[in-house]
DNA sequence: CATTTGACGCCAA
DNA sequence: TTTGGCGCCAAAT
C-alpha cells in the first residue's frame, strides 16, 4: 500500500530539469490538492539526493523552504532555471 | 488513539 | 503590497 508519502516522491522524483511545480500541485498530482502543506512536511523530514525536492516552489511565487538551506535551493534553481521567481 | 507540527494556500484588513 | 489569521492535511510524537 503506497503512502500519500511515497505519491509525493515519485511526483517530485518525476519532475524533469527546468521544471518547477508549486507544493499544492505536487499535492495534487500525488492524489490531493489540499494537502500542500503536507507535502511540505514530508519533503522535509525525508531527504534524498536522488529527489529534485528544489523544484518545488509556492504558490505565490516565493521560493519556499529547503533542508540545506534556501540559498542552496535557490542557487539549484538558478543552475537549472534562469529564474526562480521573486 | 489524541495532539502537535509546519518546506502551504487563500482571503480580509 | 504587506500582514495576520484561519483552514487543511499527512506525519510524527
Amino acid at each position: 500500500m503506497i503512502s500519500f508519502k511515497q505519491k509525493v516522491f515519485s511526483v517530485v522524483r518525476g519532475i524533469l530539469a527546468g521544471e518547477v511545480l508549486t507544493y499544492k500541485e505536487v499535492a495534487k498530482r500525488a492524489g490531493n490538492e489540499k494537502a500542500a502543506r503536507a507535502v511540505g512536511a514530508i519533503l522535509r523530514t525525508n531527504f534524498d539526493p536522488k529527489i529534485p525536492c528544489h523544484r518545488v516552489v509556492k504558490s505565490d511565487g516565493t521560493i519556499g523552504g529547503y533542508n540545506r538551506g534556501v540559498s542552496e535551493k535557490r542557487r539549484k534553481l538558478r543552475r537549472e532555471n534562469a529564474m526562480v521567481g521573486k
